[in-house]
DNA sequence: CACACATTGTAACAAAGTGTCACACAATTC
DNA sequence: GAATTGTGTGACACTTTGTTACAATGTGTG
C-alpha cells in the first residue's frame, strides 16, 4: 500500500515519468496512452511476459502473489504514482488486479531502460522509488513476522491515515476500495479476524463505520496505542 | 538471508564496488579499509545515524527491526556480498549484528553517492542489487502471511541449500551461523516451534543433524515438498 | 422499479496450531 | 570448574482459524 515518495518525500513518480520532464523524451512518446481498467479486471498475472510496466494514474491495484495451492498474500496496494512491474525480468514476479476502476499508463520495458540511459536524474528518482519500496516491504515483514491481529489492523489503518494526510486528505476519513478478503491476504489474518477486530474497535468506540468502506478514526491516540504494540487498552 | 545477484544473476556487489572497477576510482581510496567485528557486536542500531554504508566481505550479519515493546523482526541474514545501510536516508532503517566473526567494508555514504555518479555502471549494479532485495522481501512477505510453521522451516532450508549451489558449495550441506532464535525472529515463531519442526524433519528422515548448526538434507524432494504448500507428506 | 441472485460482512461455536511456562540437558565461555 | 547460553521436550493456554449460519449490500434482469 504505497504512495511513491514515501520515504524520501520526492514527488510522486507520475511526476518524474509523466510530467515535463518526460515529456520532452523522445523515446517517450509512443508510452504516453492511457488504458482504463474495470474492478476486478487483472493488469497481469505472476509468470506472465514482462513486456510492460504499468504507471497508476487513477485508481487503487493490489499486487499479489500466490502460493502453488493456491494462497494469496498481498505485497501492497498500489495507488496513484505507484509503478507495476518496474524492476522484474523476463516474468512478471506478482499479479496485478485492479480494486477500483482504475487508469494506468503503459511503459515498454524497452523505453523505460532507454529513457534512464539518457536521464540520469530520471534513474535517480527510480531508485529512490524501489528504495522506498523497499523500506515498505521491510516494515511490513515486521507487522506480519511480530504483531498480533488487533495490532495488524490498526497499523493498517493508520497508514492509510498518513497516506489521506501526504495526499492532503482528511486523515480521519478512510475510504477502503480493498474488501475485508483483500485485507485478509494483505495482514496475513482470515476474512472473519479483519472482521472481528473491526468490529472490536468500532465498539471500543475508536473507530466507526460507514457502509463498511469508510472507516472515521474517533480516537487516533488509542488507535495508535492499538498499533504500537505497548499494552493493550481496550 | 542473501547473496547479492539472486535476482539478476550479476556478480556479487563486491566486484562491483570492491574489483578492479573501483580500485581504480579515486573517490573509493579511503573507503577501502576493512574492519573486523567478533560475533554479536552490533554494527549499528536502527535509528542511528546513518554515516556508513557497509559491504560484508567475510562471515554472516543479521539485520532485524524491533517493535516498541522489543518484539525483534529479522529482515535477512546478510552473507559476503551484502551491502548494510544502502539506501537508508539520515538514519539507519534496521539493526545489524554479526552473527559469526566479520569483515566488513565501509563506505562514507557520500563517498559512495560520489562513485554512482561518476560510474553510470555502478549505478546500474547497484539498482539491480536493490531489485534483488526486493524481490527477495517480497517472497518473504508470503513465507510470513501464508505459510504455516512447517512450511517456513522448509522453505527456510531450501534458500540456504539455492544459495549453496549459487557459491559452488554442497547443497546438502548446510551451516547454520545463526540460533534457533534467530531463526525464529526471522520466521515469525518461536524458539519451541522452530525446534519441534527441526525434530519433526529428523525424524521423519528428511534431515539429519550435526552439533545442532550443521543440518544435512537427506530427502531434498520431500523436503520440497513440505516447503511446497501442497499437501503435507510427514 | 422490483425481485432474484451473488457477493460481502458478521456472529457464534468448535478446533488446532502456535505460544507460554517449566525443566532438563548440552555446549560454550570465562 | 562454574556460569552462561543454547537446545529440546512436555504440558497447558490461547489466539486465530475453520465452519456454519445468517444479515447486509450490490448487481443484474425482466
Amino acid at each position: 500500500m504505497r504512495i511513491a515518495s514515501q520515504a524520501n518525500h520526492l514527488a510522486p513518480i507520475s511526476g518524474i515519468l509523466a510530467g515535463d520532464n518526460v515529456q520532452n523524451t523522445p523515446s517517450a512518446s509512443a508510452e504516453r496512452s492511457l488504458r482504463t481498467f474495470s474492478a476486478k479486471e487483472h493488469v497481469f498475472f505472476e509468470g506472465d511476459d514482462r513486456d510492460s510496466i504499468y504507471e497508476v494514474v487513477d485508481g487503487v491495484v493490489c499486487v499479489y502473489k500466490v502460493t502453488s495451492d493456491g494462497r494469496r498474500q498481498v505485497i501492497s496496494f498500489c495507488y496513484p504514482g505507484s509503478l507495476l512491474g518496474f524492476g522484474h525480468a523476463d516474468r512478471y514476479l506478482y499479479s496485478a488486479e485492479v480494486l477500483s476502476p482504475a487508469t494506468l499508463r503503459p511503459y515498454s520495458a524497452g523505453a523505460l531502460e532507454k529513457i534512464v540511459a539518457e536521464r540520469p536524474d530520471l534513474a535517480h528518482s527510480l531508485m529512490s522509488f524501489v528504495m522506498a519500496e523497499l523500506a515498505a516491504a521491510r516494515d511490513q515483514l515486521l507487522t506480519l513476522g511480530r504483531k498480533s491481529a488487533s495490532e495488524k489492523i490498526a497499523s493498517f489503518l493508520l497508514e492509510l491515515s498518513r497516506q489521506n494526510e501526504e495526499m492532503s486528505k482528511d486523515p480521519e476519513t478512510l475510504q477502503l476500495p480493498m474488501t475485508r478478503s483483500d485485507i485478509a491476504d494483505y495482514l496475513g489474518l482470515t476474512i472473519e479476524t479483519v472482521s472481528r477486530n473491526f468490529t472490536k474497535l468500532k465498539t471500543s468506540g475508536i473507530i466507526d463505520l460507514h457502509q463498511n468502506t469508510t472507516v472515521v478514526i474517533c480516537d487516533m491516540d488509542r488507535l495508535e496505542e492499538t498499533a504500537s504494540c505497548d499494552e493493550e487498552r481496550f
